[in-house]
DNA sequence: CTTCTCACA
DNA sequence: TGTGAGAA
């Protein structure tokens, strides 16, 4: 498919298609016309990418990361550096740390609205 | 549809 | 990080 269907289909304006891939974050193939050619597992990946940045990764990151998040894990298995396993130690725990912050201001959230509940419902 | 650039939040 | 616009 070409970018303007990938870009339905995934929710990510061209632009920002152009722009993933101007960070490394997906490398399509060019048909012969020049124009970007995307297969059926650029829709996963797309949203793949974009669920690592709201979790917070910088592009720089995801790129790195990403060829060992892909499908088939065990044949990435092999070139598994040191340095990568490191990397994506410390990713994790980052991860760990915002998961932490997200569920203690979900739960303080919840807390108020509990209370705000208490103290309205009686009255009406 | 393509690339590139400059600006901007 | 992501967009818009203009040029070609």
């Amino acid at each position: 498919m070409r970018i303007g269907e990938l870009s339905r289909r995934t929710g990510a304006s061209r632009r920002l298609l152009r722009y993933y891939e101007e960070q490394g974050l997906i490398v399509p193939d060019r048909g012969p016309n020049g124009y970007r050619e995307y297969d059926e597992r650029y829709v996963d990946r797309v949203n793949q990418i974009r669920g690592l940045l709201d979790a917070g990764l910088p592009t720089r990151i995801i790129k790195q990361i990403l060829p060992c998040l892909d499908k088939p894990r065990s044949i990435h298995f092999p070139d598994a550096t040191p340095e990568m396993l490191a990397l994506l130690t410390t990713e994790r725990d980052r991860l760990s740390e915002r998961i932490d912050v997200l569920v203690r201001n979900r739960d303080a959230m919840s807390e108020y609205l509990a209370e705000v509940a208490q103290c309205r419902a009686p009255a009406r």
